[in-house]
DNA sequence: TACCTAAGTGGTAGTGACTATCACTGCGGT
DNA sequence: ACCGCAGTGATAGTCACTACCACTTAGGTA
């Protein structure tokens, strides 16, 4: 939705921001995320630190920022097979979303980076799961309308976020292996692991 | 450990400490977080900004620090029915935890506004949750040397994971009750919506 | 009882994240 | 050709937090 326009300003703001983080992650995976100063930052990428500031609202962004939840939330929504259990339609976003993400390998490694970050240090790891957090209370927006009641919201709220707490173990497990096992497939088995032993059909995997 | 001498030093610190956290939480509220600075909290309480510093390493943990996380870790630890599912014995140790923790209304009515401060302010939020995830890696090497192989391993932090997500989704909603509904009721509703509706028996909460 | 170590407290001067406000430049639409 | 605004930069601030300093006093010891 934001580059309806695709004008030259947009493409300029896109690379710029492109810049800034792909400095700012790998000073900081070099030297390490506390030591590594915003200003920094700005002038590896060589812009003034107000536009760090301008690009990400704070230092956490740089690593986190990404448009992935916005692609699991609408995964969510657009599941063709709305009639099955919430966990299954949850699941199937977030194993879709997986297998999209660590489809080209320059990808996969820089989220492999960043991953590692977000684990090892504190502030980052805080701020990701508040994250999380929020992509929960999306999910759950995004399909408000079929549960207005409170018990149904209480349940499905407890769905998403187990299914979430699942993605994050998975997530883990993934940045521990360095990337080399099957991400998708880790996911599909923390869900087991939490939900019981009712492997996906394959049509659960929304988008994919 | 920290009480093993009792001693007038001891006690003169941690009446401090309630004294400090006791004015930030209630400035917290009145004023907002954000807008209440260290200083702020210092003056109310009539000591220096490094003495609160020295008691409370950064501004959030004014609000967050307890020792409920080593409660509920010891809890399932202690756990008499050590043979049940890894899911049922974290369960019942937060059911119990949380039946203990809401025992008298003093208390009651002061982890309420602390809640809800959590709830509201990002920072606090997420710090709040990256808390919750040290207490299940504590619960995890609690019981670590029952799974020594990584796949146990894998499915244990995948259970536990799952089940403070259902006891962060009950606090949320305790919390949006104004602390009038039954919270180990709602933590136990919350498990039963993700692991399935088998109730848990008597016997399963651990410590009452 | 006199003494001594260390814990608790306070002051000063920093660093660094972040904000408010100003001015300048150049793209994009009229 | 011309205006408007998005993008950028510099300056000066606020505030969380951190050494580094000195002072007081509790708690054990000679």
């Amino acid at each position: 939705m934001a580059d309806q326009h695709s004008t030259l300003r947009a493409r300029r703001r896109a690379q710029t921001q492109q810049l800034i983080q792909g400095h700012a992650v790998r000073l900081f995976a070099e030297r390490g995320y506390d030591a590594t100063t915003v200003n920094d930052v700005a002038e590896a990428a060589g812009v003034s630190p107000m536009t760090v500031y301008r690009h990400f609202p704070t230092k956490e962004d740089l690593v986190l920022a990404d448009q992935h939840g916005r692609l699991v939330a609408e995964r969510v929504v657009a599941a063709p097979a709305a009639d099955l259990p919430l966990v299954h339609r949850i699941g199937g976003a977030l194993i879709g979303s997986a297998a999209a993400l660590t489809g080209d390998d320059r990808g996969r490694e820089f989220l492999l980076t960043r991953l590692r970050l977000m684990i090892s240090t504190p502030a980052l790891r805080a701020k990701h799961l508040d994250n999380q957090y929020a992509l929960q209370q999306a999910i759950i927006d995004a399909l408000g309308e079929e549960a207005a009641d409170p018990e149904t919201a209480f349940h499905a709220r407890a769905a998403a976020s187990a299914c979430l707490a699942a993605l994050h173990t998975a997530l883990v497990r993934w940045a521990e292996d360095d990337g080399r096992s099957d991400l998708p497939g880790l996911i599909a088995k923390a869900l087991a692991a939490v939900f019981g032993e009712s492997p996906l059909s394959p049509g659960d995997v929304a988008g994919r």
